[in-house]
DNA sequence: CTGTTAGCGCGTTCAG
DNA sequence: CTGAACGCGCTAACAG
C-alpha cells in the first residue's frame, strides 16, 4: 500500500526542486534534454498523474460539474443522464450524479456539498417535496455565490437562470389529439396532484385538444393519482364508472401501462374497446401487450442542452451573459394501444 | 456575480489575522467571547462554508467514492446506486458516478480521472469490452497505487480485492428448477455469448438443474444471443424449430419479456403452451401479460454491501486487511408468465 | 538551464 | 487571547 508519487518525491529522488520536476513533465525546453528524459522516463514508471485537488484549487476550477435529480429508478432521468456524459465527455468535464429522493432537505444537503468549490456548475431537477413547500432560497444563494445553475424538467419560474424544459403542453395536446382522432369519445386523463407543475401542463394541452374539437370536459374523467395510495385501485374506480372512457392519456410510463393492466383484467381489448397512450417512451412501453403509444420526451436531448447551456455560462467571459428557456418538442410514437379503426368511418 | 467569501476576506473585514477567523468559526476559547461571535454572525450572514477542495488537500481525503458502471438504463445498476447513495448518506460521504459505456477505454478513462486524488475508494462493475479483452492492468495499478477497490457484479476472479456478487448460478438453478416443477418438459435458456461471465453463471445453473432432474440437454434449446442482431429475430428462430419449447428462461428482463411479446405474435398461450420466466426484477416484469415471474437479484442491497465493505477497507487502521467476496443469493417473485398446472397432475 | 518564491484555502502547531 | 509560519500538491513569475 504504498502512497501515491508526488512531484516532490520525483524531485527528491533526483536531487532537483519541485519546479525542476514540474517543468520538466511538461516538457519545456527550460531543461536540459538529459534530466527532462530521465525525469519523465521515472514519472512514467511510477504512474506519476497531477493531483486534482491541488490543480483545482490553484485553478480555481474543478471541470466537474453537479446534477441533483429527484430519483434515478426513471428511465427519463437515466437518459437525461446519459445526454449529460455525453456532452461531458467531449468537453473535458467529469458529472457528480446527486440523487434528492423528492426530499427538500436532502436537495439543500446536496446543493451545499456540490457549492462548497467541488463544482464549477449545477444542473438540478427540482424535487417535488420543494415544488410543494414553495421556498426556493438554496437556488437564490447560488446564484447570489456566483454559481452557475441549470434548472431542467421540474423547473422553478421565478428563479432566474438557464431551463430546460419538456414542452409539457405541446405533449399533452399530442396525446389528447391523437385519441380524438382514433374516434375516441371519452378520453380520460390519468394526471398527477395539482401541485406537480408537469401534470398540471400535460393536462392543459389536454383540455386544449378537447376544447378544440369541442368536447365536454367531464371531472369523472379526470383521475388526479394520489400515489400514496395503490394507483390500480385509482385507476380501477374509472373503468366502473356508468359511462366509462373509451380512451386513456396517462401523463407517465406507469399510469398508462397500470390502465393496460387493469383493462386486460376486466376483459377489454386494447385499442378496439379502449385506446391508451402513454407519456416518456421508456423501458416499460415496448414490452406491454399491446405495446403502448407512446409521447417521447427525449430526455437525452434535453440532458445534452442543459449541459450546454450550463458550459455556455461558465466559460462565458462577458458580463452581459443572459438566460434562456429551451423547450424540447415531443413526438408521437406510435403502437399498437391505439391503433383504433375511426369509429365514423366504419361503425 | 460575486465570488465565494473565503476565511481570508473576512480575516480582512475585522482586520485580523486567517488563523483567528479560522478558530473563532470553529468555536474555540482561545478566542475573546466578543471576536467569536461578532466574526461568527459574519460569517453566517455570507453564508460561510469552508472550500472542500483545500481541506481534502490537507486531510489528504476527501469523504468521495466513485462509482463506475456500464450503463445507467438499467433498472439493476439504478437499484445498485439507491442502495450505494443510501450507506454514503449514513456514513457522510459523496457519490461520484461514472460511466463506461461498456466501453474498455471509457473504464481505463474514469478510473485515471478518479483515482488522482478525487476520492477515497473505487466501486466497479466490469466493463463487457474489458472482460472480453482480458486485461486488467488498471485494476492491479489502482490496488498499488494504495487506493481501495471493491468490484460487483461483473467481477474479475484473479483481481485480489473486495468483490459483491450475485449468486448467478443458483440464480439459474432456481429458475430453471422452476420451470420443471412447472411441468414444462423442453426448457430453453437465452443466454449470452461466452465470454460475458454472469451469462455463463447462470446457463450453469440452468444445466444443474436439468441435469438433476435427468433432463437431457438439447444444443437446439441453447440460445446465446447475439446483441449486435436483432433479438427478436434470434429467439423467434427458437419458435420454429420442429421440436419447439414449451419454457423458456431469460437470463435477463429483455430476453424474457422479447419472448413474451413473440409468444403473443406465434398466436400462443402464456403459461399455457409456454412458460417464461426472466431474471432480474426490473420495471418491464411487472407490465407485461401476463405479468413476468422472475429471478430477484437485490441490486440495492448489492450497493449496500459494496459501499460497506469499501469504507471498512477505506476506515481500516492496522495492515492486515483480508478481502472478503460477498455472494447475494436471489429470489423467485411468482407471476403469471409461468402459472401453470403440473403437467403429471392433471393432463 | 535551474531554483526560489508566492499563492490557491484551510487547519494546526508554536510563539508571543 | 492573537498571529506567524508551515504544509497539503501544484504552477507560474521571476531570479540567478
Amino acid at each position: 500500500m504504498k502512497s501515491k508519487i508526488t512531484l516532490k518525491k520525483i524531485a527528491k529522488e533526483f536531487d532537483v526542486s519541485i519546479s525542476t520536476v514540474s517543468k520538466a513533465l511538461k516538457g519545456s525546453h527550460e531543461i536540459s534534454k538529459e534530466v527532462r528524459e530521465k525525469i519523465k522516463a521515472f514519472a512514467a514508471y511510477y504512474n506519476y498523474k497531477p493531483n486534482s485537488l491541488a490543480l483545482n484549487l490553484r485553478n480555481q476550477k474543478t471541470k466537474t460539474i453537479g446534477l441533483i435529480i429527484p430519483e434515478i429508478v426513471h428511465h427519463f432521468f437515466t437518459k437525461v443522464i446519459s445526454g449529460i456524459e455525453h456532452v461531458a465527455n467531449e468537453r473535458g468535464y467529469n458529472v457528480m450524479i446527486c440523487l434528492s429522493n423528492e426530499s427538500y432537505e436532502k436537495e439543500i444537503l446536496n446543493m451545499d456539498m456540490l457549492a462548497n468549490g467541488i463544482v464549477d456548475g449545477i444542473i438540478v431537477s427540482v424535487a417535488k417535496e420543494t415544488e410543494e413547500k414553495e421556498t426556493y432560497n438554496h437556488f437564490k444563494e447560488l446564484i447570489n455565490n456566483g454559481i452557475p445553475l441549470v434548472l431542467f424538467d421540474m423547473v422553478i419560474e421565478e428563479i432566474n437562470c438557464n431551463k430546460v424544459i419538456t414542452d409539457d403542453i405541446g405533449g399533452g395536446y399530442l396525446a389528447c389529439n391523437h385519441l380524438i382522432n382514433m374516434g375516441c369519445k371519452r378520453i380520460a386523463i390519468l394526471t398527477t396532484p395539482d401541485h406537480i407543475s408537469v401534470g398540471i401542463k400535460r393536462k392543459k394541452g389536454y383540455l386544449k385538444a378537447l376544447h378544440e374539437n369541442n368536447y365536454p370536459i367531464d371531472e369523472d374523467l379526470i383521475l388526479k393519482i394520489d400515489e400514496k395510495n395503490s394507483i390500480e385501485d385509482q385507476i380501477n374506480n374509472l373503468f366502473e364508472l356508468t359511462n366509462p372512457p373509451d380512451g386513456i392519456f396517462g401523463v407517465n410510463e406507469i399510469y398508462a401501462a397500470t390502465a393496460i393492466k387493469i383493462a386486460h383484467k376486466k376483459g377489454l381489448e386494447i385499442p378496439d374497446d379502449i385506446a391508451i397512450i402513454g407519456f416518456t417512451n421508456g423501458l416499460i412501453s415496448n414490452f406491454t401487450t399491446p405495446p403502448l403509444t407512446t409521447v417521447a420526451q427525449h430526455g437525452s436531448t434535453m440532458g445534452e442542452r442543459a449541459l450546454e447551456l450550463l458550459l455556455d455560462e461558465i466559460e462565458y467571459q462577458d458580463t452581459d451573459y443572459k438566460y434562456k428557456t429551451e423547450v424540447i418538442k415531443t413526438d408521437l410514437i406510435m403502437r399498437n394501444s391505439t391503433k383504433k379503426i375511426p369509429k365514423n368511418t366504419f361503425k
